[in-house]
DNA sequence: GTCTTATTTGTGAATTTTATGAAAATATTA
DNA sequence: TAATATTTTCATAAAATTCACAAATAAGAC
């Protein structure tokens, strides 16, 4: 879907590069060589791009124009491409909206981790509705859906099971739940945890066995 | 504990300058005035060494011989120094396993900038998955993966194998690992240990060699 | 090779931990 | 305030793990 990332830079050799490597991580890939390229195309494919990298330094316009222009429309995350010696202007591009900085020359696994690190630090705040394997999870709405249809929740079930989901495949201990999803300052028993465990898994039915005890420890949502 | 840095120059001056700045910021410096030299202090103090600092004109053993040497046997990150002029050579580098560059003149700023965004960068990769030839462990998961299966393991099971494999190469006592895995307060029988190494072993199959008896002494997790 | 010592291994009882159901306490709503 | 729903606690049942013991095996010393 909009797992596209748009490439903007004039040396042809600097684009294959990014490409290569991003493309190697299942993203889509759309270039452009000058910033009024990098315009057209930004309008054309808006609903596909997840995610722009901009060079600084480019014939005709450049990054900071397009820069500009694009947040007067759009929230998408920006990632600038800074060459040597323009370090100075890195601080002052983050009133502009800038979400991330890269100098070149810098590494692939530098590259990819930043992308990925900004992508999904927007998912957790774009992406309202979860669904992990049947159980769709609407944080606005405060909803749970198994299989397409609701299920009633009340409020520490439903703060609970966001709480494992959100912390998919990592092994949550009492007291860090109890932390979490209680007020730290509730002192009561940690088997209070267990009883409402054990209502979730009886509402979620089949599914409910997606939430995995772990012994000794606590709980983790898993799908496997 | 290994907040330290391995700052690579030939020039005292430069040292001195990254030593203070970096200083400045709480880590600790390990200063080596050519490649032979770097290699020497790496190894005597791998275990403390978070991030290298590596000029690349220097006499003796220049900077790509070093990285090259170290990248044979450690993942440590590796800033590359450059000076004006030398950008041919960064492309290349990058295959060598150079996780950044900062070209020579520097900003103290962007020095410690990106000292710091690497180190935050490795942490939060590092800490979360490990692979021990085949042996895979998630510390958040809690999971343990042998040859890309999935393991069952008890409590104490993990933890002892987790506690084996983080102090890969070191014999570790019965008394330590009681120490360790077990409640501090744990009075009982000492080869309880054995027991459950037994089963760890058996659990993960023929890499259950892995986990060498010290006679004597106790357990270590070795690959060899 | 034999003797001594340490480790491995299997077994099952004791212990620990979790699940369950139900009741008590608390909060919410009408 | 009464009725209702939710949260918490508790007791017991069920399940899983831990651990001690002892026989079998292996390693090292002489």
């Amino acid at each position: 879907m909009n797992n596209s990332i748009l490439v903007v830079d004039d040396e042809a050799r600097m684009r294959k590069l990014i490409k290569d490597f991003l493309m190697a991580k299942g993203y889509n890939i759309i270039e452009a060589e000058d910033g009024e390229k990098a315009l057209e195309l930004f309008e054309e494919n808006q609903s596909k791009i997840c995610l722009i990298l901009l060079d600084v330094m480019m014939p005709k316009l450049d990054g900071w124009s397009v820069l500009r222009q694009i947040r007067q429309k759009s929230q998408i995350p920006i990632i600038m491409l800074t060459a040597r010696g323009e370090e100075q202007d890195e601080l002052f591009g983050f009133e502009l909206g800038v979400d991330e900085y890269i100098s070149k020359p810098f590494s692939p696994k530098i590259l990819v981790a930043r992308v990925e690190a900004i992508l999904k630090r927007m998912d957790a705040n774009i992406n309202r509705v979860k669904d992990c394997a049947g159980i769709e999870i609407d944080k606005d709405g405060r909803t749970v859906k198994v299989d397409g249809k609701f299920i009633d929740l009340s409020l520490r079930e439903y703060e609970l099971l966001e709480y494992l989901i959100e912390n998919e495949n990592i092994a949550l201990s009492r007291d860090k739940i109890l932390n979490n999803v209680w007020n730290y300052d509730y002192y009561g028993d940690t088997r209070t945890i267990d009883s409402h465990v054990k209502k979730i898994r009886s509402k979620l039915g089949k599914k409910g066995k997606f939430i995995k005890t772990i012994r000794g420890v606590g709980y983790k949502f898993e799908i496997k």
